[in-house]
RNA sequence: GCCGGUGUGGCGGAAUGGCAGACGCGGAGCACUCAAAAUGCUUUGCUCGAAAGGGCGUGUGGGUUCGAGUCCCACCACCGGCACCA
């Protein structure tokens, strides 16, 4: 072995060796750099963002600000890693940073906690917002401390009244009396967002089940059509899987309304479909049994109508919300003896209950055409009702209109041939595919989309229906039955009116605990905060104050405007900070809150915007879905165990542990602990911090004059990194950076040692580099190479263009597409030169052997390809 | 079922249509050491071969191209979201 080893590399053995035997030099220490840096970087704030003079352009850097329910964790650690990295490189890249932080302090956890220790969630609350923000002070990110807010601070959860109000105003707050979605462990109401599809709550886990009750909502239905718009204005800058998931949330359907009359009743029931080109296929009505539509028609029908549906309502109303979404269950339902008449044909038509048709969507009460429609086909079967096949799905959409077999007895087409086969009444597969219409009168020969067309504009000139779109979005339920929340700011009069607190009244503080039972037991513990809920108003009406408290999320809908005007009483937030700051440039959070938060706050922009208060109409202009730290394949938790993130810093030091999150691949995959080495990070960070310990050069010295080979690699890393950073592939930059430090130690082992002008340069941007990512080690090199702190604010170096000039690069010779041979060349060698030179080398007249030249491509100077046959 | 995404060494991952596997982890060997740890150096896709040098290789099957991990078509697998939403 030893005989294959270059000279170079065993004098580099033996320099190394007696270096380390002779020298005992200091040793890289995380833990003393970050003693010695935190201090220093605390008075320093080298960070804050208010001098209104700075001319510099703004970015706007955001975390998801971090619910206080312990200490830091793995994933908290890396989402701040990636946006402190941003955050950092737009200010070296000459940008005034806003990097703000932020508690998410009201919520259930703190409430859970505090009941279960017996005291104020206060208590609780702001012990674990100290502990969490020293941590984020240790971790170094860079942000601006003096901007801190916390939602649980009245001159913050204030803003969420007046906020309130403000929707009250606009008629975009409202109480209604409906079925909700009850969290029986937690005991308050949750949003349709918050209930996971399996049914339980995303908070406690429980089964939810449903409660009639009067609550608060928000009618984020009316923005349902911006809110779906204007993702396209996301597309590229936000992950595709958010904006999939929203757009499946709200899920627009575009169709018509269409009016039925009913026999024996004044008013007509107005159905939604997707798809009125199908109505002469109708051939029953479907209701949903827990709706009022229901409970009104089976009042005029028959005795044996209203038992046999009583029946199944109860049936009906057992069975959980998991059981009744499963799409293979058999359909049940019921005859309500009642008939309806088809606006397009005058056909009677039985009306029937069956709880796959749901009360809140649409209208409640659905045309069925079994033969289009799998869900309708399968209750036709189950109840023997007709099945009529209306639209030819064998026939091409495009070309002249088929002439369709007429019967002369009905006068109506016959089902063609070759559809027979097909028919749904015998095969079980409702024909959801395009086709030509049949059976339709005017309609007949259409296509599908034209026939939506021509259907709709029937129906609208006849005044029977019209074009009309629906959503699966609801309004957001905004009211808890929780103490720690932001109080509603609303009186109930006696009579039940409802007056809202005056503006110069917020906030409605919460009440101290003392005395309170805050015990879930499915009333506001609030309302029994006798003093604060009981007011008498300035006309002597005595009133009591609205006892719920408002959902988290409402707080979490704007606080990223909180942040550019923090400490002003007078209004939520200064619009002119607002134009100047807002919206997001880069957002960074889970992908946990693709639809909730994310949402809300979109929501709640455009409802700003709409009041005048801000002139955009999207928070997050960009937005960076990071992944999550896993151990041993699952998510960690306090509850799960998992690693702990005290014991990995202890262990490695904060710079291992965030330079191994940037490092481990890109941002938004997961990182399995196991798989990724903070001690490797350790070591790489030693090996830099090693190199400005041996750099003996002063820091005025030319660079011109040091090792041209190691100048070229860090011009190339100047020239690289900042592309490499904006696409958010920082662990390329990392890799980057190791390859510098390995070439710097290089050129200081073997070639012109520590006192070389391009050693010092190197090293001096291998700190600026690594101030992105490990701001310690980066401090503390930057000091011993001579410069006074904070590394952090000095800018980003301009490559050095003469230097980027290949002088000399290899080609590679291909045969039939395999690299046969190299050779290095100038990068101005001619097309014809290289080809000469490809065509002699020993490689590729190894490889022609005796095969002859077909083609010969050339592309100078990289690449020549000879293609041959035998 | 619909929508979004991902498939590359033992592992994490890299690669404007032009040398696949950068960088790191892990492994092997060596140096230093009484020894170990730490550190440094060398090496490391699989495979045939003593070597020189071959063959194979980016989920599968096709296609475009002088040339495909990359572009196109059809599949497969996995992850995530939605789903009796008319």
């Amino acid at each position: 072995m030893a005989e294959d080893r270059s000279a170079d590399a065993r004098a580099a053995d033996a320099r190394t060796a007696d270096d380390r035997t002779a020298e005992h030099g200091p040793r890289y220490d995380a833990a003393a750099l970050q003693a010695k840096w935190l201090p220093r970087w605390d008075v320093l704030k080298s960070f804050r963002t208010d001098d209104p003079a700075d001319k510099r352009p703004r970015k706007y850097i955001l975390d998801m600000f971090s619910y206080p329910s312990g200490d830091l964790h793995m994933g908290h650690a890396e989402a701040f890693a990636l946006a402190d990295v941003l955050a950092r490189y737009w200010r070296q890249q000459g940008f005034n940073v806003l990097h703000p932080i932020g508690w998410d302090s009201f919520g259930l956890p703190a409430e859970n906690a505090a009941i279960k220790r017996g005291v104020d969630p206060r208590e609780w609350t702001y012990a674990n917002i100290a502990q969490q923000s020293a941590s984020m002070k240790q971790y170094a990110t860079s942000v601006d401390w003096d901007r801190e807010i916390a939602t649980s601070d009245p001159e913050y959860y204030k803003w969420n009244q007046w906020l309130f109000l403000k929707m009250y105003e606009k008629g975009l707050a409202y109480r209604k009396d409906s079925w909700v979605n009850w969290d029986p462990v937690d005991q308050t109401v949750l949003a349709n967002e918050q209930v996971l599809p399996d049914g339980t709550s995303d908070r406690s886990g429980a089964i939810v089940v449903k409660k009639k009750l009067t609550q608060w909502y928000f009618k984020i239905t009316d923005y349902a059509d911006r809110l779906l718009d204007d993702l396209n204005q996301l597309e590229g800058s936000w992950p595709p899987k958010v904006l999939a998931m929203q757009r499946n949330w709200i899920g627009r359907s575009q169709g018509a309304d269409v009016d039925f009359v009913i026999e024996g009743r004044e008013a007509r029931i107005t159905v939604f479909t997707t798809r009125p080109d199908t109505l002469y296929g109708t051939t029953f009505m479907v209701v949903a049994p827990d709706s009022d539509l229901a409970a009104e028609l089976v009042n005029g029908s028959t005795d044996a109508v209203r038992t046999s549906f009583a029946d199944y309502l109860v049936q009906v109303q057992k069975t959980t919300e998991i059981e009744r979404q499963d799409a293979s269950r058999e359909k049940t339902g019921v005859f309500l003896d009642r008939f309806a008449v088809n606006p397009i044909n005058g056909e009677r038509i039985p009306i029937w209950a069956a709880d796959y048709v749901l009360a809140d969507y649409g209208h409640g009460a659905v045309m069925a055409v079994p033969a289009h429609d799998q869900r309708d086909l399968d209750f036709a079967r189950k109840f023997g009702l007709p099945v009529r096949v209306v639209l030819d799905t064998n026939q091409p959409v495009t070309g002249a209109i088929p002439v369709l077999p007429i019967n002369p007895e009905t006068g109506e087409a016959e089902l063609p041939d070759d559809l027979a086969p097909l028919d749904p009444a015998h095969t079980g597969v409702a024909l959801t595919g395009d086709g030509r219409m049949i059976n339709s009168g005017s309609l007949n020969g259409l296509s599908k989309s034209n026939a939506i067309k021509r259907i709709t504009e029937q129906l609208d000139a006849a005044g029977n229906g019209r074009a009309s779109k629906n959503y699966r979005l609801r309004d957001w339920l905004i009211s808890r039955q929780r103490f720690w929340g932001t109080p509603i700011p609303i009186f109930h009069a006696e009579d039940g009116e409802l007056v809202p607190v005056p503006e110069e009244q917020l906030p409605v503080r919460l009440p101290s605990t003392e005395g309170l039972d805050l015990q879930p037991k499915g009333i506001s513990p609030l309302g029994a905060a006798d003093d604060w809920v009981n007011v008498t108003l300035p006309d002597g009406r005595a009133v009591r104050r609205d006892p719920d408290t408002m959902d988290t999320f409402v707080d979490s809908s704007w606080y990223f405007l909180r942040f550019l005007s923090p400490r002003d009483d007078t209004r939520a937030f200064d619009p002119k900070e607002a134009d100047k700051w807002a919206p997001v440039d880069q957002y960074i959070g889970g992908v946990e809150h693709a639809i909730l938060h994310l949402l809300y706050a979109r929501f709640i922009t455009k409802v700003l915007f709409d009041l005048g208060y801000v002139n955009f109409t999207e928070p997050f202009s960009a937005l960076l879905n990071q992944g999550m730290v896993l151990s041993g394949g699952s998510k960690m938790s306090k509850s799960r165990g998992g690693v702990n993130l005290g014991d990995e810093i202890t262990a490695h030091g904060v710079d291992a542990i965030r330079l191994t999150m940037v490092f481990a691949g890109p941002p938004e995959d997961d990182i399995n602990w196991e798989d990724v080495s903070p001690a490797g990070s350790a070591k790489f960070l030693a090996r830099a911090w090693r190199l400005a310990q041996d750099v003996t050069s002063a820091p005025e010295i030319e660079w011109r004059t040091g090792d041209h080979a190691l100048r070229r690699i860090t011009h190339h890393f100047l020239a690289e990194a900042p592309g490499l950073i904006e696409a958010f592939k920082f662990n390329v930059v990392v890799a980057r950076l190791m390859e510098l430090v390995n070439a710097t130690r290089k050129v200081i082992d073997s070639g012109a040692g520590g006192a070389d002008a391009a050693v010092r340069e190197a090293t001096e941007t291998v700190a600026l580099g690594l101030s992105l990512f490990a701001p310690y080690t980066a401090e503390e090199m930057w000091e011993q190479l001579g410069y006074p702190p904070p590394v952090a604010l000095y800018g980003w170096r301009k490559a050095d263009k003469t230097l980027l000039v290949e002088t000399s690069i290899t080609a590679v010779f291909q045969v039939d597409g395999k690299v046969r041979d190299k050779a290095e060349v100038s990068p101005k060698i001619d097309q014809a030169d290289l080809e000469k030179l490809a065509l002699a080398s020993a490689g590729v007249v190894r490889a022609l052997g005796d095969r002859s030249i077909v083609t010969v491509i050339v592309r100078a100077p990289r690449i020549v390809n000879i293609a041959t046959k035998p």
